[in-house]
DNA sequence: AAGAGGCGTAATGATTTCGTCATTTAAGAA
DNA sequence: TTCTTAAATGACGAAATCATTACGCCTCTT
């Protein structure tokens, strides 16, 4: 899951980058609202945090311009302002969610996964496929009850190929997600990644891999059953 | 696990976060219903005291805009006020629960307590784990029925990881309910309170960590079985 | 007021992850 | 089948993260 941060005030903006880079996620930060508009045009995220405060464009106008270019992104926005007319603004402007700062980072975590689970059409934290059981929330994935030991990005690309089961998901796109860093275009990283995740999640017994190669598209998942 | 403490009057109120840091608990205080509004976005608290009779807004009110916030932190309220139309009035309003000063230290501390085992779901005040059994009543914590000498952070640290058993703790988090002060990004004074936990509770004869690191993640008590 | 112990910091050493590269294997077209 | 290209795999090394130790400040106790 890729994040936009759009914070100026630098040790809040580190403190919840931080935050969000333990919780497994990919984050881009910017402190103003030009280089937003711009990033949320070079990349789809999963969610942007919006703090409405910001120099140049403001929060607010940078949500109506994205919501104007037909770009649905969630947006969670961000503010000091405590009135219940700024609160309706917002999300009459399209804001998908609202935080009052100061905020527990805790509870940040836990709207952004909702949006994210919302996203995908979501409703619980939990995701089965075949004998795997992955918990979006406590980001650890079961096999037959087993807890498996996947490293942060091997989860997340796990994650992220289930949250769209069923469907190609290309080695760009894997990138774009679950990279922080531009990866480069010889790079294969993703093909790495991928190879350690099925020797983790492979059944022996089983010769059916559940991470199916579509040579030239990139991966899909997909249960056995169908 | 951290307190906010509201209370207006300065004896009282430096009486009880002494008694409080005492027993372990992170404390922050305020005087008033405005800034503890604001504190108890700033942080999830895992309990919060509130006096009824405090300059500007009440703490009726403060509970109010707390619910309405959907914050459903539990509040224990402290007041003077004995009648039973406050009690139910406070209650029905979203109170956890109610102490009527004067109280007992030991009081609180017992309900505080119950607080806390309810909002981890725990039903009983020991936890055991492996060869571990950690008293969160007595705050001790034994070793096949050894006691261990653990300091009150240890003790902090090792309570909070075996409420939250089996889900990766992050640094952050362990911050944020164990740390009065900010903690600065650069520290690592998380990383060397588990060092020096796992010396204490460590099997010399198991090679297997009670306390186990997820790389990049945080950390996650997980008992042998598992 | 002095001593002890807790605790945060910083430095260093150990471990793990992960990206890259080289090689092997497999897939699809002619 | 054979050739071409894509993907899988394994080895290696750099970089990031973590563990551990030592040190010094501060607090609390006596």
């Amino acid at each position: 899951m890729r994040i936009l941060l759009v914070e100026d005030k630098v040790r809040l903006r580190e403190a919840i980058a931080k935050a969000l880079k333990q919780s497994g996620y990919a984050v881009d930060t910017t402190d103003n609202g030009n280089d937003a508009l711009w990033m949320a045009q070079q990349h789809s995220y999963n969610v942007i945090l919006l703090d409405i405060m910001i120099p140049g464009i403001d929060g607010l106008e940078v949500l109506v311009k994205l919501r104007d270019q037909k770009d649905n992104t969630p947006v969670l926005l961000l503010t000091a302002k405590d009135t219940i007319a700024d609160r309706v603004k917002g999300l009459r402007k399209g804001a998908d969610d609202y935080l009052i700062k100061p905020f527990a980072l805790e509870e940040l975590l836990a709207r952004i996964e909702a949006l994210c689970r919302r996203s995908f059409q979501k409703s619980t934290s939990t995701i089965e496929i075949d004998d795997l059981t992955i918990d979006t929330s406590a980001k650890s994935v079961k096999k037959n009850g087993e807890l498996l030991d996947l490293t942060a990005r091997e989860y997340a690309i796990l994650e992220y190929l289930a949250l769209k089961e069923g469907a190609v998901v290309s080695r760009t796109e894997i990138e774009e997600h679950i990279y922080d860093e531009l990866v480069s275009p010889m790079s294969n990283v993703v093909d790495s990644a991928i190879c350690n995740l099925r020797r983790k999640i492979s059944n022996e017994d089983l010769d059916k891999e559940l991470i199916q190669t579509k040579r030239g598209q990139g991966y899909i998942l997909l249960p056995t059953s169908k």
